[in-house]
DNA sequence: CGATTATGATTAA
DNA sequence: TAATCCTAATCGC
């Protein structure tokens, strides 16, 4: 269940367990039988996140490219570690910890060309430490996509998924279904800046969390408590109003539409006007 | 027990 | 657009 957030703490959770260290490596699963026994007893080098992607480097040669898709994810195990469930596609065991891989659409040796090709497909990440801002604003300038659309194309921006994308809009004010090359350049910067904090704090937390000090309500924090403005929710937070939900790029979109007004002709010509006079 | 749903993405037609 | 890959939890019967 990962956006790019979690894939960087997962790149920084194996670095600590597993970078410079001698790993067991093993597979439950044929797919990957052959690939743990050529990794076993290695070395780890080290754990690389790019967008929604993960690179494993292995000392000697090997790369391992992980996707987790909507399903996968990584358990991590004390010691002594269960067994491995039958669906454990990658195990990586040291004598204090052990990873366990789950259900990857894509867990596989890549070379270095082919891990720099990868690379080479994904817009800048906004969890990155100096991303091309710049860059995405100009492709999202020629977008006429949707701008919730648009914030899922990984070739614009790379790690923003269903929620991520839901939560910024919200935040920002902006409908879902506005045409990106609509927005304002303040818009799109504001915009920018939303999705970078929530995605950074959500790094440091241990689940997606999305809503702002600002935004919560006073008093103990709970692990309870609610943890999205829009996403999968029925009533927004702020104006009371109800959340709707529709298809859209083939995902489930949340909005709340007072909080997210959809311009009207005017409104839209007059943003138009401002954006181009700038 | 089957249907449904879930933070994703590529390939084929 | 549709089919495909991948796992687990939950809900209704």
């Amino acid at each position: 269940m990962p956006e790019g957030n979690t894939i960087l703490r997962l790149a920084r959770a194996h670095n600590r367990d597993l970078a410079g260290r001698r790993v067991a490596v093993s597979a439950a699963q044929k797919r990957f039988a052959k690939e743990a026994e050529r990794l076993d007893g290695r070395v780890f080098e080290r754990a690389e996140a790019r967008g929604k992607h993960l690179f494993h480097h292995w000392r000697g040669g090997p790369i391992v490219h992980v996707h987790l898709g909507r399903f996968g994810d990584f358990y991590r195990r004390d010691p002594p570690p269960p067994p491995p469930r039958p669906s454990v596609r990658m195990r990586l065991a040291t004598r204090d910890a052990t990873w366990d891989l789950i259900g990857p659409p894509t867990c596989e040796f890549v070379t270095k060309e082919e891990c720099a090709a990868i690379l080479a497909r994904l817009g800048p990440d906004p969890l990155s430490a100096r991303p091309d801002a710049e860059r995405v604003f100009e492709r999202l300038r020629r977008t006429d996509a949707p701008i919730a659309h648009a914030l899922l194309d990984q070739r614009i921006l790379s790690g923003v998924g269903n929620i991520f994308r839901a939560e910024a809009l919200f935040v920002d004010g902006i409908h879902p279904l506005r045409p990106a090359s609509s927005l304002t350049p303040g818009e799109l910067g504001r915009l920018w800046a939303t999705v970078r904090r929530m995605m950074r704090r959500s790094v440091a937390q241990r689940r997606t969390f999305t809503i702002e000090p600002a935004d919560r309500p006073p008093g103990r924090r709970q692990s309870g408590a609610r943890s999205f403005y829009v996403y999968q929710e029925e009533q927004c937070l702020r104006c009371g109003g109800r959340i709707r939900s529709f298809p859209l790029s083939g995902r489930t979109m949340y909005a709340c539409e007072t909080c997210q007004p959809r311009p009207s002709g005017r409104t839209a010509a007059r943003l138009k006007r401002s954006a181009g006079s700038r």
